[in-house]
DNA sequence: TTTATTTTTGCAACTCAGTCGCAATAAAAC
DNA sequence: GTTTTATTGCGACTGAGTTGCAAAAATAAA
């Protein structure tokens, strides 16, 4: 259904996905709104965001849910498909744009390709 | 640690990896072994064959932990680094045996790739 | 600008995967 | 057979994520 209706909430969360480069965990979010909203919030916006095509969510190396905002993509679909990075040093989670080599498989049609990279960013490695 | 003592439970949960090919979520061996062993108790056991190179586990594309015989790792090396494939139509959940480009990435050093994959299977595209 | 309508939020309680401490049990060693 | 030590069962716990419902806030209507 996406966002109806523009509250703190929505302004406090996309003002944020705005000036943030990179993927964040929805328990760092829940933490840095603490105070300014509830839980269940945090997760009912990002929900609407993501149909909206604004954000997409993965999972990282724990498997816990991660956001990041969109660049082309249009309400319930997502066009922009890339990996994923997290610097095992300092934590950080990126999104990476470049293109997946989609493997062949024989007998096996591949419809989704979730690729997730662990090592060591720029920062870190000097 | 390892496995030290060939236990009843520890038998059952080799003996079904020895005949199991694919992969299994934790979920469904807590359900499968119910009433013959607890489930911290297989939590416990595939942990330690995961320490002893025997199985492998990695998180399915619902977060959700997975494990997988191994085929040539030793106790504290994993060296079959694969693929996971998911067939969104039967659920089944199998390592894919081939290789995975590592894509280079400016002023990033990657240790460690997971791919995951979704799609229909050769039993369900037929 | 006041009222009515409908979405959104907060709260508290819940689900479910996974973990932990500890006493009881079972395997292996003696 | 007895002792030692690893393993198990149990129950309670943690932490992410969800849900139902009443209260609050945003938009639309008057």
């Amino acid at each position: 259904m996406g966002i109806v209706r523009n509250t703190k909430s929505v302004s406090l969360v996309t003002d944020f996905f705005r000036q943030m480069d990179g993927a964040v965990g929805v328990v760092e979010l829940v933490e840095k709104f603490k105070g300014q909203m509830n839980k269940s919030t945090i997760y009912r916006i990002l929900d609407r965001l993501e149909d909206e095509g604004r954000v997409h969510s993965f999972l990282g190396g724990n498997g816990l849910k991660h956001y990041a905002k969109c660049h082309n993509c249009t309400s319930g679909h997502h066009s922009d498909i890339h990996p994923h990075f997290q610097c095992t040093s300092c934590g950080k989670v990126e999104c990476v744009s470049c293109e997946i080599a989609i493997p062949e498989l024989p007998n096996k049609r591949i419809q989704q390709v979730q690729l997730f990279l662990t090592g060591t960013c720029e920062g870190c490695s000097s």
